[in-house]
DNA sequence: GTTTATGCAAATTCTTTGCAATACT
DNA sequence: AGTATTGCAAAGAATTTGCATAAAC
């Protein structure tokens, strides 16, 4: 899916650095925050970068995930193909500091306690990743 | 067990800020903000409140969770006896904003890939609760 | 042409730092 | 007495708001 598509499905305008962050967020697995953006996009003004995250935040098009050290980071929420829509937890290894996806686990399967209902699975888990592990 | 007898066993001074802070994580089972204690505590300067929560959290007292509304929040992270150390999982219902732990999810049984290590579960699952979905 | 987005400046909130006065051991 | 803690002021970082200009529809 590209950006200009899915801007255009849900009405909004299609301004140059619209497109450029949102296809960075549909080329880029990982969760990005606005540092990173920052860098990326130095032609964009960093106000515009909050404006832009809250705007698709509030769309639904990326979703927060906020990391212990306090790091808003965000990823897109919405999977290429329409027809499932499995958020996943990410994994942020404390050894060499990547944040992963643990694609297993989704709001799906989660084991919760009866009674209760996902929304959301933005969550991190913190440990050793399996390469820091060996 | 009192905030007494853990100053002292962290070799921490015994001052009635910290006294005062340590009881309140040790009688409330939720998650507490450096605002709930300023609230509480008036009488403490925030910066104060700001230095122990950081020393408890060095010393391991307290851990850290960072709600996706980038609240830190912190609990208290040792159990009231001394055999076994389980950090929960918490859950908060966005329909009526409470967090509750929970239990049975624990660092030691957290479905994870093989190869794979956890050290924190220090986060949030966000959902509704039980209460809520009634 | 009307509405919305952007850039800049400034305001706000959260957290940390420096330093002198105070409290703990 | 000596060391660590506190309070106050100020600095720093992250994010939001107001408003005039510019771009999208």
């Amino acid at each position: 899916m590209k950006a200009i598509t899915l801007l255009k499905k849900y009405q909004l305008r299609k301004t140059a650095h619209r497109l450029g962050i949102l296809q960075f967020f549909l080329d880029e697995s990982k969760p990005i925050s606005q540092r990173d953006l920052q860098s990326k996009f130095p032609d964009c003004d960093r106000v515009t970068i909050y404006r832009i995250l809250n705007l698709f935040q509030e769309k639904g098009l990326i979703y927060r995930i906020v990391d212990t050290d306090k790091v808003v980071r965000y990823a897109f929420s919405k999977p290429q193909k329409e027809i499932h829509h499995h958020e996943h937890i990410h994994f942020k290894c404390e050894d060499c500091g990547n944040i992963s996806c643990l694609t297993d686990i989704t709001a799906e399967n989660f084991p919760l306690p009866e009674g209760y209902t996902i929304r959301n699975v933005n969550f991190l888990v913190l440990g050793t990743c399996k390469k820091c592990n060996q």
